[in-house]
DNA sequence: CCTAGTCTCTGTAGTTACTACAGCCTCAAG
DNA sequence: CTTGAGGCTGTAGTAACTACAGAGACTAGG
């Protein structure tokens, strides 16, 4: 069927995204904002990734469903990109992620809780309203 | 400077944007997209909140920085809303959302741990590279 | 009472992060 | 050497906001 799945010199375009799980077009739109890095082509232009592709894409596609916007996944990338930044920069970027991913957690955590209390509580008819919604309240 | 704070009869719009953090814009939008219920309205029509709307948009904000979207929080505020939803839905509802949810915990607890060790190998020159984005790894 | 300033309303247009499509090129198999 | 899957580009459409324009409502100060 395919004639070439590209193990000889690298993945192509659709793999990378197979092996994510990644949209095709959103490749090239990551592609184009600096997300991923131009690629290496063939002589024919096709694009040419490696395994290291699939690690950063996934990680990208993570942070997304996590609430990461592009530029906060860009501010994660460039800890490991380039030899840019200071050591002290790396530091307090990587200290201030940790501070609202706690909080993420918190809040994760907290409607986790509430959900089970519901699952718990649904045997009967009545179910505790707006429990859900308190979970997240912002004095919660 | 305010001619009315909303203290006697209900919250306003810009009432409700400040107590929540949210945009005033975003309010409407989330009316329109039935994320909001419709407000009642004064007789010059001006909508009418009340404290119960600040924990729902509260709960909505939260929950979209948490990456889930409108259609995913219109069903969390399903389990809460109407008498629409069997008990059983409510349940299997609730208890798919909690895989997803400690699915995100999990993700976002790794990303933690990997930035704890960056900040703490970080007085040297030296950092792990890639360690970040291992943490996301889908075998990971 | 009039005006200035602030708030509200509506609809529409712009932004971010995708997602899909159109039109053309490339390649391997039959 | 045609056919069909896959690649390339640019552009258009969608989701979830966000901002703005134009008009009306209201309150305080003169």
């Amino acid at each position: 069927m395919s004639y070439n799945n590209g193990s000889v010199s690298g993945l192509r375009r659709a793999d990378l995204a197979r092996a994510t799980g990644c949209n095709l077009e959103t490749i090239r739109y990551y592609e184009k904002h600096g997300v991923l890095p131009e690629p290496r082509r063939r002589a024919n232009g096709y694009r040419v990734y490696g395994p290291e592709d699939v690690a950063r894409l996934g990680f990208v596609m993570r942070a997304r469903e996590l609430g990461f916007t592009l530029e906060e996944i860009k501010g994660l990338l460039g800890l490991v990109d380039g030899g840019t930044l200071s050591c002290g920069e790396v530091k307090s970027r990587a200290e201030r992620h940790m501070e609202t991913i706690a909080l993420k957690i918190a809040d994760l955590s907290r409607i986790h809780a509430v959900l089970g209390e519901t699952v718990a509580d649904c045997h009967g008819e009545d179910r505790p309203q707006c429990a859900v919604i308190d979970a997240l309240m912002p004095t919660g």
